[in-house]
RNA sequence: GCCGCUAUGGUGUAAGUGGUUAACACGCAGGCCUCUCAAGCCUGAGAGUGCGGGUUCAAGCCCCGCUAGCGGCACCA
């Protein structure tokens, strides 16, 4: 294959969400398995709801996901002198016509046409000024917006790498705008001259654009120009098979990072929204395996649904998959935010951290559980729940001396480990002839509050003797 | 309304050139392990491939029709 150019031109007119990071991320791992270019480019023509926040909002989830482009962000806006120049061209070589008719009008008729249920077309009135008429209104000052000359008979066709031969018939379609009145380009004037300017060969888009690919390729055409390669990617929608609106809530892909998302689990989910590699017991995949996998034939046409089940297992996976040590930046973050973070676990009690991660990455599911079921291990101000304290304190009127025993026993054994804790609550349940599964619930509720923990001499050994004798007085003293 | 695309368990996907009881993963139910919960392991329920025809000895794979969903039809992208 030639060199390999691809390109994610999202319009900045809301946040980046996930079909069109998905889109991005397809762009992306073609680009980076096939050793091409990965560009950036803007498409900020709709003067009206463009905004700089977005372009902003769009890159800052490119970033977190990790899609690095190798050029750009290009603007559009900055390049619409190149789109008028272009539409002239193809006025001048008969392609396109000058248009003067208002745009208001078309509107109504449009509106019109549409409530009784009828096809509108554009009647190409313009089309059939006679030159001396077009000069006169040129002259004139009248407003004008450039067409394309739509051919009126013959067919447009092109081979979709994913659909296939897509067909339309010349008369379906009507001559579409290129340079509106303002002379700001429309998207099909500024996609073709944009995709052939920066030598972009293959379009990877999603399927929302397959419709408008015949326009495109007429413009192709016109201009004299070669296609690049299309590739339409089937579109994500929500469990209710309806497009994906803020009712499905989370639709940016930030919002999946606040949520404790891992841009690797993310990306790996992502793919796998209208593309397989082909094994379907293969789905947790590192980036590095995405990129040795992906190709356009495992595309599937096929509308694909978020499930965020299923999403949320993907994201425990690579959690559990991933070190402590490659986690750490991302649990320090989840700390940071709740302010408990310590400077000391990047320093001295790094050790103490990374073995803490380790034992909480086992039950995690997002990077949020750090800080909820973590919490016990970096704080003493944390939750006690109702429920795992009418389970495992409350049962026995025994429970109250087991805990104030064990903390005595706890407080002079030396050494303090994994070995001698277990020796020491295993012999006191013998003792006192109750089951060791009595008091180690007992001790999992009053040292964090829950009934859910890693197992419960890794959690006394987490949280260190001072801190456990500490707890279970305290809780023992709440106990009557 | 017109044009286009799609259709395999609840969800995501498999099933080279048509060939036995449609496979895998998530989820769900139950069990083992066990100090809880996860993880892991075992077992199970769940589709006869949108519907109806046709071709064929044989169809999820081919053909026709229908239905549904989605997309497009803007001086939005």
């Amino acid at each position: 294959m030639s060199h390999v150019r691809v390109r994610f031109a999202p319009s900045p007119t809301g946040y980046l969400h996930v079909g069109g990071a998905r889109t991005a991320l397809f762009n992306w791992l073609f680009a980076r398995k096939h050793e091409g270019t990965f560009i950036l480019r803007i498409e900020d023509t709709d003067l009206e709801r463009s905004s700089p926040e977005m372009i902003e909002g769009i890159i800052e989830g490119l970033r977190w996901l990790g899609l690095d482009w190798d050029e750009g962000p290009y603007l559009q806006s900055e390049r619409l002198a190149f789109y008028r120049a272009r539409a002239e061209e193809l006025v001048a070589s008969g392609w396109a016509y000058y248009c003067f008719c208002d745009p208001e009008e078309l509107a109504v008729k449009r509106q019109q046409a549409l409530a009784e249920k009828r096809t509108w077309k554009y009647e190409g009135t313009c089309r059939r000024l006679s030159a001396g008429e077009v000069a006169r209104r040129i002259a004139a000052g009248h407003p004008r917006a450039i067409r394309f000359k739509v051919p009126e008979e013959g067919v447009t066709r092109f081979a979709d790498r994913v659909y296939g031969e897509i067909e339309v018939r010349n008369e379906s379609l009507e001559d579409f705008v290129l340079l509106r009145s303002d002379g700001y380009p429309t998207y099909h004037l500024s996609v073709v001259v944009d995709d052939a300017d920066m030598r972009i060969s293959h379009v990877i888009r999603g399927a929302d654009h397959l419709s408008n690919t015949p326009k495109q390729i007429l413009l192709y055409r016109a201009f004299g120009w070669e296609p690049p390669i299309f590739a339409h990617a089937p579109l994500i929608l929500g469990p209710d098979r309806q497009r994906l609106s803020k009712r499905h809530g989370a639709m940016s892909v930030t919002a999946y990072r606040d949520m404790g998302f891992l841009p690797e689990a993310m990306r790996n989910f992502l793919a796998l929204l209208g593309w397989s590699p082909g094994d379907p017991s293969r789905e947790i995949l590192r980036t590095s395996e995405l990129i040795e996998l992906f190709s356009l034939e495992g595309i599937s046409r096929a509308n694909a649904i978020f499930n965020f089940e299923k999403a949320l297992w993907m994201n425990a996976e690579h959690l559990r998959a991933m070190s402590a040590t490659e986690l750490f930046p991302f649990v320090r973050a989840e700390l940071e935010k709740e302010g408990l973070w310590r400077e000391e676990y990047a320093q001295d009690r790094q050790d103490w951290f990374l073995w803490v991660v380790d034992l909480l990455k086992v039950r995690a599911r997002t990077l949020r559980d750090f800080v909820t079921s973590g919490r016990p291990y970096f704080s003493d101000d944390f939750p006690m729940d109702p429920e795992a304290i009418q389970k495992n304190l409350r049962t026995s009127s025994a429970v109250k001396g087991l805990l104030l025993e064990l903390a005595d026993r706890f407080e002079r054994l030396e050494p303090f480990d994994l070995q001698t804790t277990e020796q020491v609550l295993r012999g006191l349940a013998e003792e006192r002839g109750v089951k060791a599964g009595v008091i180690i619930n007992a001790v999992r509720t009053a040292l964090t509050g829950s009934a859910v923990t890693p197992g419960i001499f890794d959690v006394i050994v987490a949280i260190g003797r001072e801190r456990t004798v500490r707890r279970l007085r305290h809780v023992a003293a709440a106990l009557c």
